[in-house]
DNA sequence: ATGATTAAGGTCAAAGATGGTCAAAGTCAG
DNA sequence: CTGACTTTGACCATCTTTGACCTTAATCAT
């Protein structure tokens, strides 16, 4: 298990059990974990993004803090959200962190959690080149997402 | 016995022993086998994709990893992964493939089986082009798989 | 008040750790 | 011999970990 993820499952439980919210303090888990403060904040950029469903707010000084929040929305709130945030291209990996949050928020089902991963995979879009993935990707999602609302 | 065959043999004991999921490393396969690491891909890419009935996924970096997956899902499900996989193209052998995997999936009949083998062989195909019969096939079976579903 | 000090958190690039790609060279059946 | 499949290796891409240096806020001494 990478550390990283050791430090990610730990702020989700903590914003778990604070009830969607949890007050954090950089070097208080850079000391829990033996890591360099810095890796808190690839954690965070790279695990708790919006496409994540999380915001993260902090402060520094004095009295700093992190604050990582679940963003948690009505169904066609967190859809047109979703359509809003996709731009004119979608790369897989962005692809999957959306579909992985809209499945957990209950927003899509199984079986359409799986479709979509399916024909948003690279392998499905292989035949078109790179560049070109990333803009049908956006609006094949974009589509069906509109469609399902 | 080929050491492209040999790896494929152990990945397909470590997914079944992983009950229809095995998570491996490229690098300790390569030592494991004395082979360079790309051949791992190799193996990967000409044995265990969706037509075999498989899927990969992989990140690289550090705690990077392989896993290889037997799918398993509904007849509908199957049906339809198999139709967003095939492309404008379909060769003779992944048409083989393809079939062979539904057939012992049970997901066509051993008359669906033997008829669409014949449609899509060569021979059947012979008056078109090389290049025209692979269109063909890829269209005719996507046809008939969405018809089946 | 205000400048210095202290206490946070932020940025970024380098180093490390994996896996991926592609084309050349090798092998083998027909 | 030829075409298809296999084996290799040089070079590439991506993700993680670390550390030097930067910015901001609160507090304290004068």
């Amino acid at each position: 298990m990478l550390i990283s993820d050791l430090i990610a499952q730990y702020i989700v439980k903590a914003v778990t059990e604070e009830n969607g919210s949890a007050l954090l303090s950089r070097s208080e888990l850079a000391e829990r974990f033996r890591c360099v403060p810095s890796q808190i904040n690839y954690v965070l950029t790279t695990r708790f993004t919006p496409e994540h469903g999380y915001t993260v707010e902090s402060r520094r000084g004095g009295g700093g803090y992190i604050r990582v929040s679940r963003i948690r929305m009505t169904r066609d709130c967190l859809i047109m959200h979703v359509v809003n945030t996709i731009g004119e291209e979608l790369d897989a990996a962005s692809a999957t962190a959306i579909l992985t949050n809209m499945h957990q928020a209950g927003v899509i089902t199984e079986d359409e959690y799986r479709l979509l991963s399916v024909v948003l995979s690279e392998q499905a879009l292989s035949a078109a080149d790179r560049n070109l993935r990333d803009v049908l990707r956006a609006s094949i999602l974009k589509r069906c997402l509109i469609q399902l609302s």
